[in-house]
DNA sequence: TATTGTTATACTCTATAACTATA
DNA sequence: TATAGTTATAGAGTATAACAATA
């Protein structure tokens, strides 16, 4: 095979390389593969971590309330504490007011696992942030909560 | 229903604010609707507008070149290009000194329909581009290009 | 009538393995 | 033997529609 033909040397991205939207789908891919690499063995995905945050930090919230908080619809949540609680790390409790929802809790199992889990996460983050220069990520996080506010509305 | 309950106030959303892999997740998302909305009268998603680019700046690649650029897999590509030729927007021409490859062209529709989704990208991304001040793009682009290297080893 | 959890369903995206024809 | 395109397939992730129980 010769070298000068047109399949080994880098193309060129054209506008590409400047689209926000594609720059962030690949970060977000590698973000994604560097977290299922440091979770996979705790069986926990970006998704179910999500999940295990709120509910951490507002026990007794419906599912619906979880998923609406997530942007995800409420159908999707049946699978993921299905098997959050198959893992005994979050429960169903019937709520008492409201005998159509179920209130969710971490275990007692789930409360260390969290903990753990959680703390690998921050390993995970702290990571990939010493790519930024010091102060770059509170900037970074700024620019794209500013961003996402394009999805509350149709307008720019 | 009272408004004591845990159902309606705003959750507490821990860590997860913090981790620059959630907001990517969820801005990427928003970027991916706008796009969605934006481009699907021409029938063009953000995977096939970065072939579209792909094969425009870098007229004569294999299939494999294109995908292995945008890091998909080759068997991804072969629906993509199915759907671009369908659209006559892409051509599959026999590679000159490798027969078992293509070589990957825009046709004339192509090239004329190239320009027309480009502008409406442009247009699209100066829209969401306004939410941020002036020069942060550059910033942006530069923070997620950085993060983006954190893909391509599997050390930090 | 509206909402919660659920099920069934489907659609996209993506990755893997195996096949063929070439190299 | 290795590679390009292809096919079949499977796994996430996500969304919609409809249902029973309850509000």
């Amino acid at each position: 095979m010769a070298t000068s033909d047109l399949s080994s040397d880098s193309l060129d991205f054209g506008i590409l390389h400047d689209l926000i939207g594609y720059r962030l789908r690949r970060t977000q891919l590698v973000f994604f593969n560097r977290f299922a690499e440091a979770c996979t063995d705790l069986g926990i995905s970006p998704g179910l971590f999500g999940v295990l945050v709120l509910v951490s930090r507002n026990p007794g919230r419906t599912q619906t309330a979880i998923a609406q908080a997530l942007g995800n619809d409420r159908s999707a949540m049946v699978a993921a504490v299905d098997k959050l609680e198959k893992m005994d790390l979050v429960e169903r409790r019937p709520s008492l007011n409201d005998r159509r929802s179920y209130a969710l809790y971490l275990t007692e199992h789930g409360e260390t696992f969290y903990q753990t889990i959680e703390n690998r996460v921050r390993e995970h983050e702290q990571g990939l942030e010493s790519l930024l220069e010091p102060g770059e990520k509170d900037l970074l996080i700024d620019m794209l909560a500013r961003l996402c506010q394009a999805g509350r509305n149709g307008g720019v």
